[in-house]
DNA sequence: GACAGCCTACCTACTAGTAGGTTTAGACGT
DNA sequence: ACGTCTAAACCTACTAGTAGGTAGGCTGTC
């Protein structure tokens, strides 16, 4: 049934995901997956046909919700530091899922993924990096952020301090590590400007 | 003979660390390693009984390794921000290298990790956050810091970013992510200090 | 002769992937 | 309403290849 098949493959995308973001690529196999899902192993690939297209089919699938929830930041909030704030609630969900964020699980097994699957970790850091780089520089024309602060490397600094402060606090199993972090990089982001500091959510 | 045992069994750890911090932990093989040391796969286990057993000893080796590294900028250099920028030299090191760092590698895969892997990586990073802590609150008795700079989050923000822009740089494939981002964070460590007030209420 | 170091040959368990058959269900002509 | 056709979805049973690990033998040095 049209509906049923629907279902499975979506059910074996979720369960892709989880293993991805928790065990990462090579760690995972058809066996555990064919499991949890409570099918064979072999009709994985009546869905898809390698685990290269599988791992290849879910991160599509999760850019393109990711891409629109941050479409969706842009249009709710419009303030730079409320919508960083939100962009940095994807990270602390995460970890409150009991998962790393997808690209920062895979990037480090980087060298070990198939070729199709590196272009899109690499794609996914790129939008990362955009979309900051737009909240920035809003956020500069707006004067709500200093008008010196260099916003490419600024972009870089806040992707990089929140996938590192998820990777740190996945393994110490400690996720209260990701919040500070970042909200100092968010204070300084306001120090650098004349306003003053509204910490706390 | 004595030497060249040694020699094979420091060779399979330096091999061993290549691999661990450019696949990581389940993308590496035995036979991955027996073949770039020239050896049969079955000799690997007369140096190291189990997998798990040769990724144990490498963490542990590399500890050893960076614990002097650590000390001996203490020594070296008596103020945070030189400190800082010593400590961040090794990630810059490790991408010039086209390495991860090796924490950084392993801790994403962290729930797939044997248990004596896990306790290691988690020990390494909190090995970092007290250097660090340390060379932050030094800072800030010597009056090179702002007396009122936050040094466990701190700690962490730095350890977060460069890990975290190893990561994205090691995924992009470009290594100049990562100096910037150190250097925001401090800079903004340096901004915080009385010497360069220029007034703000 | 003890033993380190390495070997060949092998094991079991598991990997992704394939071949080919069965079940289910909707579509269609009569 | 009836059998017939098609095709999706899933199955069992299998492949070749690889994983980590073991048993036991050879060799050279102390």
């Amino acid at each position: 049934m049209f509906a049923m098949s629907l279902d499975t493959r979506e059910r074996l995308l979720r369960e892709t995901e989880v293993l991805l973001r928790t065990k990462g690529y090579a760690a995972f196999s058809y066996a555990d997956l064919a499991e949890r899902i409570g099918i064979r192993k072999a009709s994985i690939h009546h869905h898809f046909r390698t685990k290269e297209e599988l791992g290849a089919a879910l991160i599509d699938t999760y850019l393109v919700k990711f891409e629109a929830d941050l479409a969706q930041i842009l249009g709710q909030e419009r303030e730079a530091i409320p919508r960083l704030r939100r962009y940095a609630g994807f990270f602390t969900a995460s970890m409150r899922e009991g998962m790393m964020p997808l690209c920062g699980a895979l990037s480090a097994e980087t060298a070990a993924l198939p070729l199709a699957m590196q272009q899109r970790v690499r794609h996914f850091f790129e939008l990362h990096l955009a979309w900051l780089r737009t909240v920035l520089k809003e956020g500069v024309k707006a004067g709500e952020l200093g008008p010196d602060l260099d916003v490419g490397e600024t972009a870089s600094l806040v992707l990089s301090a929140l996938e590192g402060a998820s990777l740190v606090a996945w393994a110490l199993k400690d996720a209260s590590v990701i919040t500070p972090a970042f909200e100092q990089v968010v204070s300084r982001l306001i120090d650098s400007t004349s306003t003053n500091n509204p910490i706390r959510e």
